[in-house]
DNA sequence: GCCGTTTTCGGCCCGACTGTTTTCAGTCG
C-alpha cells in the first residue's frame, strides 16, 4: 500500500544523455509521440467503450487506474521504453497494461479499442454525460434499442419506447430529455476562482443560518483543482431541515435535485450543482475527510482502515468486529486511527501522500502566500497594461512584495503595443530613475517578455537582452506549430543565454484553448542542462504549469518562479491562485524561486 | 486486470438517494 510513488522514483533516472536532439529526429516521428497524456486518454476509453460490452468492473478499474498513474508520471512512456525499463515494476501497471503502452508507443494505436469501435461507435459514450445516466442504463439503451448518439436518445424518449425497458419508467424517461440539454452545460467545468466566488457567497448567504454550527466547502474545490465540477458544502447541524430550507433560499437556486434526511443537491441556473450534507457534530471530520476526497485517496484511506480491522464512512470510524464508532470528529481523529497526519487537501490525489507519510518524519510544509517576495511577470501602460510602474510598484509594496520586475512585451506583440528595443531602453531609465528615488529596499527589476519568434528567434537582439536584470521569454505566435517546431523554439530559448525563465510554458487558456503540442520532458531536460528556472503563471485562467508538471518539475529539481502576469493593479491578487496550484504540486517554499530575496534568487541562474 | 507480512486465488471502499421495484439495482460522490 502507498508506494506508489517511491517505486516510481527509484526506477526513474535523469537521462539527459538519451535525449536525442530534436533537430535529428524527423517530423513524422516527432507526430507520431505517444504521450503519456494520450497513453492515458486511450486507456480511458477503452475502459469506458468496454463497459458497453458488459466487460468484468475490475478490470475497467484496473485500465483506469493505470491511466491515473501513466499521467503522472515523471518520464514519458516512450523514453522508459525506449531504455528498456520494465512498466510491470510501476504500481497498479500489470502485464495487461503494461503491453498495450508498448503497443500504443510501437503502432500508435491499440487494436483492442479498434475491434471495439467495430461494434460500438465512440458516440455512445455521450451517452454517459447525461445525469442519472450510468454505464449500465446506457448500455442497456445500445443493447436494446441500438441507441448510438444523443438525437437518437431524443427520439426513443419522445416515441416513449425507452420506458418499456426494464429498469426503466415513465419518470427516468423525462429526466433523460432533461438530461440531454443540460448534459453540454452540465461537463463544462468552472474556474477555481469562479468556484471561490460562488464559495464566499454562499458562506455569507449561510452564516446568517443560525442552526450551522461547523461549515466546510469540500471536493475539487478544497484540493484547489484548477476547474471545479460542482460545489460540495458540508455543514454540522443538529436542525438538519432548517439548514436545507436556508440553503434552499441561496440566491440563484434553478432547481431542487434532490432532498433527503442528510442530503440536498441543488443546480444554480448557469446549471452549476451544489451539494449539500448535514451531518452532527461528531460526524464533521469524517465527513469532511470523505467528501474532500479524492476517490482516490478514499479507497486507499478506507482500504488501510480495513486492514486494521476499522471500517470508514462518512458518520465516522468504526470498529468492525463490534461496529463501535471511535472517531470523526475531526480530520485528525480520523486519520490518528490509521497512525497517518492530516494531509494538506491539495496534496490528496493518491499520488506522493501515503509515501511521505511512510518515509518522513513529518509531512513537507508547503508553500504559503507570506513566503513569495517578488513578483516577476507584469505589464504595464507601456503595453496592454492599466496601470503604470509605480502604480504597479506601490500596489506591490502594500501587498507585502519585496521586488517586482517590470516585464511589458516586446515588439512581435503588435495588437499589445509591444516594445522595441529604443523604447524598452527608455523605459528602463525610467525604472533606474524611480529605484534610485526609493527610500526603502523595494527593487524593481528592468525586466521584458521578449517573444520567441515563430522562426525560433527572440524578438529582440541580444545586446538589448543582455542590458536587462530579468528576461522572461514566452510563445504567443504560431502555436499551432508540429510537436518538434515549437519544442525547438522553446528549447532555443533556454539556450539563450540572456534568458532566464519560461512563462506560461504550455500556452492553454483554460475551458478555452488546449496547450499547444510540446515536449514537456525535453523542456524540463533543457531547463535542468541550461539552470533556467520556469514559470507558474497565477492566473486563474492559465495556472500553467499544471499539477503534474509542477511534480515533474521539482523531481527535475527545477526551480519554479510563480507570478501574477498582471495587466492591473488588482492583477496583483492572483498569487493566491497560483500558490494553490503550486501546494497541488506538493512544492515547499525550497522550490519556489520568488520565494528567495532577488540577490539570491540570481544565483539561481547560471547568466 | 492487479495484487499479496492472512492469499498465486479470490478479493477489489462505502453509503445516500431515487425509481422501479415488491426487496433491489443503478447512479452519484
Amino acid at each position: 500500500m502507498g508506494s506508489t510513488l517511491s517505486i516510481r522514483l527509484r526506477i526513474t533516472t535523469l537521462r539527459s544523455d538519451l535525449r536525442i536532439p530534436t533537430s535529428e529526429l524527423d517530423e513524422t516521428c516527432y507526430h507520431l509521440s505517444m504521450t503519456n497524456d494520450k497513453i492515458a486518454q486511450t486507456l480511458h476509453q477503452l475502459a469506458d467503450l468496454l463497459e458497453f460490452t458488459g466487460a468484468n468492473a475490475f478490470r475497467l478499474r484496473a485500465y483506469r487506474n493505470g491511466a491515473r498513474v501513466i499521467k503522472d508520471l515523471p518520464d514519458s512512456i516512450e523514453s522508459m521504453l525506449e531504455s528498456g525499463e520494465d512498466l510491470t515494476k510501476l504500481d497498479g501497471i500489470g502485464k495487461g497494461v503494461a503491453q498495450k503502452c508498448k503497443e500504443l508507443v510501437e503502432t500508435g494505436s491499440l487494436s483492442q479499442l479498434e475491434e471495439i469501435l467495430e461494434t460500438v461507435p465512440r458516440t455512445v459514450l455521450d451517452l454517459l454525460n447525461i445525469p442519472k445516466l450510468g454505464p449500465k442504463k446506457a448500455a442497456a439503451l445500445f443493447n436494446e434499442l441500438n441507441i448510438t448518439t444523443l438525437e437518437q436518445l431524443k427520439t426513443a424518449c419522445e416515441a416513449q419506447e425507452v420506458r418499456a425497458l426494464s429498469g426503466f419508467g415513465a419518470k427516468t424517461e423525462e429526466q433523460i430529455l432533461e438530461g440531454i440539454s443540460i448534459a453540454a452545460a452540465a461537463s463544462q467545468r468552472i474556474l477555481w476562482s469562479k468556484a471561490d466566488g460562488i464559495v464566499q457567497q454562499l458562506r455569507d448567504h449561510m452564516s446568517h443560518c443560525k442552526q450551522v454550527k461547523q461549515i466546510e466547502f469540500a471536493g475539487s474545490y478544497r484540493r484547489g483543482k484548477e476547474t471545479v465540477g460542482d460545489l460540495d458544502v458540508l455543514i454540522s447541524s443538529k436542525n438538519v431541515d432548517k439548514v436545507m430550507d436556508h440553503f434552499g433560499e441561496f440566491e440563484g437556486i434553478g432547481t431542487v435535485i434532490v432532498r433527503g434526511d442528510t442530503k440536498m443537491s441543488v443546480r444554480l441556473e448557469n446549471e452549476f450543482q451544489i451539494d449539500l450534507r448535514v451531518v452532527p457534530d461528531k460526524s464533521f471530520g469524517a465527513a469532511l475527510l470523505y467528501f474532500t476526497g479524492s476517490k482516490e485517496h478514499n479507497v486507499i484511506v478506507r482500504g488501510m482502515a480495513k486492514q486494521k480491522g476499522l471500517k470508514i464512512n462518512e458518520w465516522g470510524v468504526y470498529r468492525l468486529d463490534d461496529d463501535e464508532w471511535i472517531a470523526g470528529k475531526t480530520e485528525a481523529d480520523v486519520y490518528a486511527t490509521l497512525d497517518l497526519p492530516v494531509f494538506d487537501p491539495e496534496t490528496r490525489e493518491a499520488r506522493a501522500e501515503f509515501d511521505w507519510a511512510k518515509e518522513l518524519e513529518e509531512l513537507p510544509t508547503l508553500i504559503e502566500i507570506s513566503d513569495v517576495k517578488g513578483d516577476l511577470h507584469m505589464h504595464t501602460t507601456a503595453t496592454d497594461g492599466r496601470a503604470s510602474i509605480e502604480e504597479m510598484a506601490a500596489a506591490a509594496r502594500e501587498r507585502g512584495l519585496k521586488f517586482i520586475a517590470i516585464t511589458d512585451h516586446s515588439k512581435r506583440v503588435a495588437m499589445a503595443n509591444g516594445l522595441d528595443g529604443d523604447r524598452l531602453l527608455a523605459q528602463w531609465k525610467e525604472i533606474d530613475k524611480i529605484n534610485k528615488n526609493a527610500t526603502d529596499n523595494f527593487l524593481i527589476l528592468k525586466g521584458i517578455e521578449c517573444d520567441i519568434l515563430e522562426s525560433g528567434e527572440m524578438d529582440l537582439p541580444d545586446e538589448v537582452l543582455a542590458k536587462a536584470d530579468w528576461v522572461i521569454a514566452s510563445l504567443h505566435y504560431g502555436q499551432q506549430q508540429p510537436r518538434q517546431q515549437i519544442t525547438d523554439r522553446i528549447i532555443g530559448a533556454l539556450e539563450n543565454p540572456h534568458v532566464c525563465m519560461i512563462a506560461h510554458p504550455t500556452g492553454r487558456l483554460l475551458n478555452k484553448r488546449p496547450p499547444y503540442d510540446v515536449d514537456m520532458t525535453a523542456v524540463f531536460q533543457a531547463a535542468k542542462e541550461n539552470q533556467k528556472l520556469l514559470e507558474l503563471n497565477a492566473s486563474p485562467l492559465r495556472l500553467d504549469l499544471n499539477d503534474v508538471h509542477l511534480l515533474q518539475a521539482k523531481h527535475y529539481g527545477i526551480p519554479i518562479v510563480i507570478n501574477t502576469d498582471a495587466h492591473r493593479v488588482k492583477g496583483l491578487d492572483n498569487m493566491r491562485f497560483g500558490i494553490k496550484q503550486a501546494r497541488r504540486g506538493c512544492l515547499t517554499a525550497a522550490d519556489v524561486a520568488n520565494s528567495l530575496p532577488w540577490k539570491k534568487m540570481q544565483k539561481l541562474l547560471k547568466k
